[in-house]
DNA sequence: GATGAATGAGTATTCATTCAT
DNA sequence: CATGAATGAATACTCATTCAT
């Protein structure tokens, strides 16, 4: 009979929030976005849609919302040693996390994938004033390029240890270029990715690009 | 005044259908498959509508066609040395032309990846029994695995004669995956690409993978 | 800490009423009754909806009990003296009454003129059995229409009075539209309203329309 | 079997569009813009929603083009002579043609009256740049200055000739405003309009404002 | 071959109102 | 008295596709 105090509320918020983000993550993943509709998402999370856009303003919201949400997860899960440059051991383990992230957020990174490959979607969320996609309070492009500079540091400092001959901005390409290849095959491959190729492709690159 | 013969109308019907390939090409890569309108291309392309569905029976089919299209005329330009291996100097020659091929068809690429991480598109073109996209009348996915094995016996018979220590499996899925981040990462930069970072990846490829 | 009195119950009750049609009275004339949502008002009278509910019980409810109260007050203001007969001096005395008033009550002409020629929503007010706008217990119909009555007389007097010669029904409806359309045009014109105007207007219509 | 010529395709087009705007017009002078549902509208005027859409891009759209169309026929109906001054002949012709364009398009200064009455609707329509709602190429409020001056001028000579004292401006505001009440209850008033109060206030008018 | 009028199923979004606490 | 989560019916608008001419 007692009012729920604001407390109460707050959670309750918040759970249903969470619930109505992990229905439509699932759903944009692996329908898409556009073919993923309101009425879907609220249906399957057992809401009705109104009540999502007490949540969410649009559709377009739900979907920065989720983007947010696994991209500061994401971010938290690096944010070990922020000491700006990358020592031999950290890289090695750099490599194993990204593939373990990888993994555990198939469904982040699928949607993440799909959304910057479809015009239209991707600057509706990120180029917008309003728009509020970061990672730890700094643009996506900013940090991706911040993570760039650190890299080519990194093959800076092992060209001069190991006497290797090469480009460090080239190397840093390539090491990049071949992460990102393979997320694009693992994601494109629906399930059936046998589980050994992911520890081929990680000893591969540690092999490679790591210092021995 | 005198009536068409025959040659003329096939004539007529390839110039038309030509005509409204390229301009949905054009039109899918930039804006995407579903955010353009049949009106748009019919519109762009100085016809109207029906004419349109006279040609291709469905918004899908059209772009059916036009995958087809692309990829017989890369299958084509790959076609020069068919005896099932890679000499070095192909190997180096097969890189170029890659690069090529993404530079000049950039158009095509875009709208492939696209096309191939939108989910619910790409099933209704390719997996679809009626469908037909093929490449030198074999379906993609049979295509790329010969591609791949091909690949794997360039690096086995590499790893012979350089002496070098690598799984030739690993090697292949390296080299395939840094190939593909960089198409990706090509495609997603919108025109500011700098020459330089082609040639760049260009020579850090073959410095890496060809033989020596 | 000790419970409160009933006394203080009702005062409460009245002033939340109070400020709840304060607020959407503003709302209403400003922004207009079907753009303006029952959570802009709980909002910005910082209350909750479901209290609002309490107090009213339907947005038309709100709407109405608004109209009710200034149809009072605004009656209650002419009602100095109600022998039936319109003075010379009562005459001029309701001219200037009338401006008074308008430009007081600028708000509530705004939002009453707005529903009057809003079709759908008077009716549920007015027409309705269950409906309750009255002036001092009578009817807006039946006021108006005894009001008209006592300016036919009014001008039918000053006729004999002052030898003019006119159609006193004539008259009466030149002067009651004369003050319709100059309530009219002051209520559109946002704001910027010449102070002069008023004076300019109050002076023809008495120079006019009054026995000198 | 022959395709159908442009001369046929405008004339149904035009067919079409003046449908729609008609009943478009009833609806929403009788049930008011925003409670006429377009598919009320498609539904009374036999079509599909979609052909709508056809004709005019959204529902302001179509409001627009309705406005647009009336006031260029009552600027039409004005037209006879502008040397920019009204003869004593023309201004009584002038309240005979108000009047009359009054009774004749009654629906239309309905959804005039109601539309500048409800806030939100008109900014969209005339205050907003693309928007086109002109009468011969002029703005609404530039065209209704200019009709002010020109009879502010009217009593000023006819100040002069007549030897009458009066302010020409107060003058004009007491014609307009009595012009405009009239107007007001006329479209309030539903049907229920006798029609000898149309010749009171005409008669009326003239004798009091036109020269004698 | 060629046109564009016509269709209608489908989609995101809004908002007064209810109700458990 | 007071809260705001939850509902669902209603609405403007889109677009691939058909078809009479």
């Amino acid at each position: 009979m007692s009012p729920r105090t604001p407390q109460q509320f707050r959670e309750i918020r918040e759970e249903k929030m969470t619930l109505i983000m992990d229905v439509a993550l699932e759903h944009f993943s692996n329908i898409g976005f556009h073919a993923t509709t309101i009425n879907h998402i609220a249906k399957h999370a057992g809401i009705s849609k109104g009540l999502l856009y007490n949540y969410f303003k649009s559709k377009e919201d739900l979907l920065a919302a989720i983007l947010n949400r696994s991209l500061t997860d994401i971010y938290n899960d690096f944010d070990t040693d922020h000491d700006g440059t990358l020592s031999g051991d950290e890289f090695e383990h750099f490599i194993r996390k990204v593939f373990n992230i990888l993994r555990e957020k198939k469904q982040f990174w699928k949607l993440l994938f799909r959304i910057m490959l479809q015009p239209g979607v991707i600057e509706n969320i990120f180029n917008v004033k309003n728009s509020s996609v970061k990672i730890s309070g700094m643009p996506l492009r900013e940090f991706s390029e911040k993570f760039m500079s650190m890299m080519v540091e990194f093959f800076n400092r092992k060209k001069e240890t190991s006497g290797e001959d090469y480009d460090p901005v080239a190397e840093m390409f390539m090491f990049s270029n071949t992460v990102k290849g393979f997320c694009l095959t693992y994601i494109l491959t629906d399930d059936i990715y046998p589980d050994d190729y992911f520890e081929i492709m990680i000893n591969a690159l540690i092999k490679r690009y790591s210092v021995k």
